[in-house]
DNA sequence: TATGAATGAGAATTCATTCAT
DNA sequence: GATGAATGAATTCTCATTCAT
């Protein structure tokens, strides 16, 4: 995973090997201790590298922290958010909207596991901070807000989903099953192991779709 | 809020007033810096006490943090999501689902939020930690979820809900929408404001019992 | 010198006897090494405390050299400058020319002599930063002309000093001839020994009387 | 004055175009920050060259100063010092002491003016080590101490000058004055500027020669 | 019991110097 | 010769913890 996470987050980022290797190894640590829990010196030791190399490429540890958000933020409004669902919104005509929710689900899970590390540091720094939080708001939550509003607006008019309440209470349910899902993998995956990623989809996706009350 | 939560969380603990003052800034100073960026020079300042005084309380920092952590799990298990979920519950022959599951949000939302300083600096560590997350799945998702099952198993009989998927997705389905709400409104309430909580759970609601597609 | 130096720096400032000691290391290496070739390792063992300790009392390092430069002006602004040199003035009258000047002479070498350490390291710091030199100019020089503006003119109304040159350049003609002195004990005392300051004295303030040239 | 002072300092000392724009660097930089306070990485970027050149001409930082250090004693004691004073002592026949004095004073300023990023570097570092202070005893102070007691003893037959006072007390009585007035330009030349240089070595050569005492 | 001055281990950061290219 | 990336020892500064009062 190592390989597979280098190659996709920093392939086209033009960074030196050393580069990489320091900001691949700052996320892995402080996606293990949080930003405050880490120390420079252990991820100078993980990436390979004396700790004055770190600083020759960060000015200061704070300064690793900002370019993994903006990695992230990169990652998720500008390549990856927009890219593929937009690809599968665009193809959702031919299926049904079940098909087209299970896509977009398999690819969010898929997407949120690869950066997981990331995305947890993040996560945690939004909680803490508000500029973070700003941050993210205005270039992920908007973003992928308005293009489900298209998705919704599309929908509601072929009659497939329902058009009587509004579209972002419907992405927000959508986006806390998905979320809880990768939840429920990244921190209880033992205890509350996905064994069958297909099935489980499925039912969420019927739920979404059909509600809990018994017809 | 301040008296409220002291009155709150620790008026049945037997607690000193220094002690409490010192819990009670720790969790503030905690949920706003999180456990390592916060220092103790800091609590004490906001406690009123010196910082050696601190340590007379709890052998270390983390000591802290554990007290911390077993309050909120008392607070969960214990006190608050068995007792009033289940005198919810107990009511709940007399109620269609709806009103069952509006009163839960209700409830649930607004103990969280009361303690939401609290779950903040826990949800921070249960990502980071092991052992964390191993105390909240085995003292409150365990828990949870059984009275679920139970209040789930009841309600399938009455036919008020879907049998045939299992309790669990349910469950989580459920417990995803009254999370992000949860989230919405201490995370991002400047931008997304809840004007009308009443309103929005009946949406929300309307949603997990119905699905979103179109009839 | 060590025990009389603290008597004399801060005696009447107040400080504990750590920070007594600390300020005084501080002010024995940075004018043995200069503010930037000291550090606060050497300081503290010199002190004997802590490096810890030392930032107790002062923030930064750099504020070691600010209070340094604080209590410097306000030795030499308030309490000796002002206060002794007047004194001497306020006697004149009984003296002639002559004796004012090596009693003022006597005064201000010994008094440089006992906070030479200080006034070194303050000096390097004025070469250096325009804000030191300000600091200086406002508080040392501007008041000390003053001073000597107003002796000018009683000793120019008496006929005891020229009265067709300004204030200024004889003062700093004065000055000089001090300063020099100062220079020469403190630098080139093995070299350049000055064995009989008395006679020393009495030589300089003829030239500066009469001049060096023959009548 | 870029220019000049390259071609001043360096123009018949050999040096590769490279070395004379790093020592010219490195005089300014030091003489802005100190030598401790001075970065080898400040001066490479100054002087248009990679860090490890420096390195590739002096072993070690401190062996640039070594460098001005010795330079300056070379232009101080065997170009300039001896060549223009003795110049001017030469065709002081012709003209009278105060002339001669004027001239000395002029040429004198004008040469520490124009070297007084150096004259400030070495200033500092005799104020700190020692073994600076001796060669500046040895190579400097001793020298010009030599060539004024000829002057003073040829002007003292002539009787322009008492010879009734040490040749040296005299000339560190001029000296001053010639430092205090240099020092005055170059640090206070905001608040107290000297606007006609001319006016002013009259005037002080006035004090020198006569004296401050009414006549 | 409570204090807060003092500690010192450990953290981030700097910088002269080296060395492979 | 020249480069500049990399180093790691040294430096400033932080902070949980201790202990005499």
């Amino acid at each position: 995973m190592e390989k597979f996470m280098k190659e996709f987050y920093f392939s086209e980022l033009g960074l030196s090997e050393k580069e990489e290797k320091i900001l691949s190894s700052a996320i892995k640590i402080f996606s293990q201790k949080g930003f405050d829990g880490a120390t420079t010196n252990e991820i100078a030791k993980d990436a390979g590298v004396a700790e004055g190399t770190i600083f020759k490429y960060y000015k200061t540890k704070k300064g690793i922290l900002t370019e993994i958000l903006v990695h992230l933020i990169n990652l998720m409004s500008e390549k990856v958010v927009l890219g593929s669902i937009k690809k599968i919104f665009n193809d959702s005509s031919k299926k049904n909207v079940r098909e087209v929710l299970k896509e977009i689900f398999y690819d969010r899970i898929n997407f949120i596991n690869s950066i997981f590390p990331m995305a947890k540091i993040i996560l945690i720094e939004a909680l803490l901070h508000d500029d973070v939080r700003e941050a993210i708001y205005k270039n992920i939550i908007i973003k992928a807000g308005e293009i489900f509003n298209n998705f919704h607006i599309r929908l509601g008019k072929e009659g497939s989903i329902r058009d009587d309440v509004e579209s972002f209470v419907i992405f927000r349910s959508i986006l806390a099953n998905i979320a809880i899902l990768i939840f429920q993998k990244q921190m209880f995956n033992d205890k509350l192991p996905i064994k069958d990623l297909d099935k489980e989809l499925d039912k969420i996706i019927d739920i979404i779709l059909h509600g809990i009350k018994k017809k």
